[in-house]
DNA sequence: CGGCAGTTTGATGTTACTCAATTTAAGTGG
DNA sequence: CCACTTAAATTGAGTAACATCAAACTGCCG
């Protein structure tokens, strides 16, 4: 089976129950029993990538549209100091970004977080089969939406609200987003950022961000260790970071 | 004239300059030169409004999409508490959000800044002037894209940017987008924003914001009065709040 | 002239950053 | 399995950036 990376994919893609599945599901179609390398389409392939890989870099451009399969990653934006802000974490199967469907020059960097699978397509194969199909067409539109609302948020949360409020928004964003593709039990959740992500994703250094979860320990609202992030008061995490 | 104000818009939309006047120029057609009100599309209608009026407000929902057509307004993300994040100064001729041409129902909140003209065009009248042409097709494709880069943008400066740099870039943002509109001469930009509006844009309080102007000023790159923005040293300015 | 909204300024408080040292965890090769 | 190395997390002390509170000031309009 490690033999045909792409089936492995498909079927990941396929069954993955989070919101953009519909995009790659619709794309590929279910998986078929006996399919074979040599049967694998030509508008797609396949590349593994090790943790800390940069997968994609702003003002590159690439006729692939590009979707990752396992793994983390995440998109961001690099300043030319150094800094960078981190827009979003990517998880299987999510696009490195819906506008890249569109245009062909990246926006942002994407770099993989921990060991990565990613698939690209023909931009030009993803383009007749929305001409071609109303799946296709909507899942790109929902997963724009999506996108939409989520930066929204961030923006909001970046703009407005204190730093643990922040980080509890940040959790709350992502637990879900995990749960989807993992099995959780006693709220524990597979965590793999280091404080160091976290900290370019809601704005603070590291040193704070490590102070925070000081906090947020003491006050026995989570523990996060050997990467597994475990909810012990979802209560009062939402409390401290919804939204509305 | 005043009698058929969607001539007036009409006319507003298909000349002006910016980004997504291929949008409503392909929506509309050329101005006719012998429209009258009584051959006004039945798809198409428009309202006027005093500043501070709200326009839309967000999880209404509405078979329009809106166009503001004169004046300023802004998009906003209301928090329970009160405050709120500004996502977007919308200028004549700006979607209220590209999103809104697939979603019903708004993510997000639009208040009157002036005196302003909106137009609302039926969302499905849009869907088949966008199967039929290719332009406006692509015009959508872009105010998406263009929406992106701005929103990643400005995570960025409220992600990691201090106040003198987010206030520079806001000021770096707008200007190009109010000369579009606008004949600047003397590098003077009309500029009707409040500093509470520049505040909750950037993440900061007017009284901060307030202080950061008269560093700006004192150091001569700029004056601000009566709704005059007056840039006198921008490549300085640029250099504090370009992000590249 | 008085009132109002917006801006400015000062004094003070809080949040988060910086720098540096220490501890913990995670590998790595013997 | 254990010494060794390295990356990450933690902690403390001092500082800078920004917020808060309150008062004074400005321009505008009735």
């Amino acid at each position: 089976m490690a033999k045909y990376p792409e089936i492995q994919f498909a079927s990941l893609c396929v069954t993955c129950p989070n919101r953009i599945s519909g995009f790659c599901g619709a794309l590929l179609g279910p998986p078929p029993e006996d399919r074979t390398a040599d049967q694998k389409p030509g508008w797609q392939n396949f590349v593994s990538a090790r943790a800390g890989k940069q997968l994609a870099d702003r003002n590159q451009a690439s006729g692939d549209v590009f979707v990752l399969c396992s793994g983390w990653a995440f998109r961001y934006f690099q300043l030319a100091d150094g800094r960078r802000q981190i827009l979003k974490f990517l998880l299987p199967g999510d696009l490195f970004s819906p506008v890249a469907i569109f245009e062909k020059t990246f926006l942002f960097s994407v770099k993989a977080l921990t060991e990565v699978g990613v698939s690209g397509f023909a931009r030009s194969a993803i383009h007749a089969k929305c001409t071609a199909s109303p799946d296709v067409q909507s899942a790109i539109v929902n997963s724009c939406i999506a996108e939409a609302r989520d930066t929204t948020e961030l923006l909001t949360a970046l703009g407005q609200r204190s730093a643990e409020e922040r980080i509890a928004h940040l959790l709350l964003h992502l637990m879900p987003r995990i749960a989807a593709r993992n099995v959780i039990r006693d709220q524990r959740y597979p965590f793999p950022l280091r404080q160091q992500h976290i900290a370019d994703a809601v704005g603070l250094t590291p040193v704070h961000v490590s102070r925070i979860f000081r906090l947020l320990r003491d006050r026995h609202l989570l523990e996060l260790s050997e990467g597994v992030l475990k909810i012990l008061d979802l209560p009062e995490l939402e409390r401290i970071g919804a939204l509305k």
